[in-house]
DNA sequence: TGCAATGTAAAACGAACGTTTTACATAGTC
DNA sequence: GACTATGTAAAACGTTCGTTTTACATTGCA
């Protein structure tokens, strides 16, 4: 494992965590086993760092997507979340956190909502056998409420979006 | 207007849009107009601070949600980020933000969101005529993905989100 | 008139922050 | 065997934070 993969792993899943601003670079540095100077070297900022794993935690998310129907993508959902845990959008958070004025940061969740929306409709299209932009926008709106929703009421959030979903699909195709 | 309920709505107002970290308690008393020897003697702490807000939002919020049907609380939702602005849950951003360490915050955010879904399943049960855990559960899944799909999406996400729910209860009914 | 109560303005507190620098160690390369 | 690259450990930088304190003004009531 690279130096930098090691790091950007490591402030993931810190900031994931406990949030951006909370996690002071000497936590990083411990975290990461590295000194302070070789993070800077390596990442040349805090914001830059995040950037980073924002983009990071795209690919990895992104790639669980990758799958042929409606269904499929809240069972990702569902697995992600037994992995990962239930803290909400970690791209939002982020982008909350720093209030949305932080260039870098703000252009990768903005680069990451518009892949998400585009992958959601190819799969509607994909399962449906047409495009249809209307039930495409009503997934991402129960994934995105399963994500947040599951923050306090855990798994059933998910399965309560994926039985929603599988009904408006069913509705769609009649 | 009252001095301390002066602070909490500009308080209020600058945690929403800036976040809790980020707001500054000389932010605060300048936003209060008052000094930061008065803002303590009212609010204690700055936590202390954050869960009188959570507590002024909630009762605010929660009034909104006082309809007899589905479909009115998606409208409630529509009017409250039409004059709030969509940016995402409030109570989750801020139990994020601490990481659900804080106790008057995380408490505070907890009994909101177990009224939250208390209210949306007693006005399932008017609209139905009969309790449906299952639809609540949905309807309840579909806010929150409305109130976060927002933040990138626009009205469009309540749009997508309202007319699901409307589909869904249908479905229930028939 | 005098005494609490309540307010402002502003300095000061210690701690923590992101970042840089100093001083030194360890490898691999010409 | 000196040179360069790359690393660590730790002090230091200047700033900002939440909070407290000092010194003083205003007001309302006995």
């Amino acid at each position: 494992m690279d130096r930098t993969e090691k790091l950007i792993a490591a402030a993931e899943r810190l900031f994931d965590r406990h949030g951006y601003v909370a996690t002071g670079m000497d936590r990083l540095t411990q975290a990461a086993g590295m000194s302070s100077r070789t993070l800077y070297k390596h990442a040349g900022s805090k914001d830059a760092l995040m950037a980073r794993v924002l983009g990071a935690r795209d690919r990895r998310f992104m790639r669980r997507l990758e799958v042929a129907s409606v269904d499929a993508l809240f069972a990702a959902l569902a697995d992600w979340i037994r992995v990962e845990g239930a803290r909400g959008c970690f791209f939002l958070r982020t982008r909350a956190e720093t209030g949305g004025e932080v260039p870098g940061i703000a252009e990768a969740v903005a680069a990451h909502k518009a892949a998400f929306r585009t992958r959601i409709h190819e799969v509607v299209a994909a399962d449906l056998g047409r495009a249809d932009e209307a039930l495409a926008e009503q997934v991402l709106v129960l994934l995105e409420g399963a994500s947040h929703a599951a923050v306090y009421r855990g798994t059933a959030a998910v399965d309560a979006a994926r039985a929603a979903a599988a009904a408006l699909v069913e509705r769609a195709r009649a």
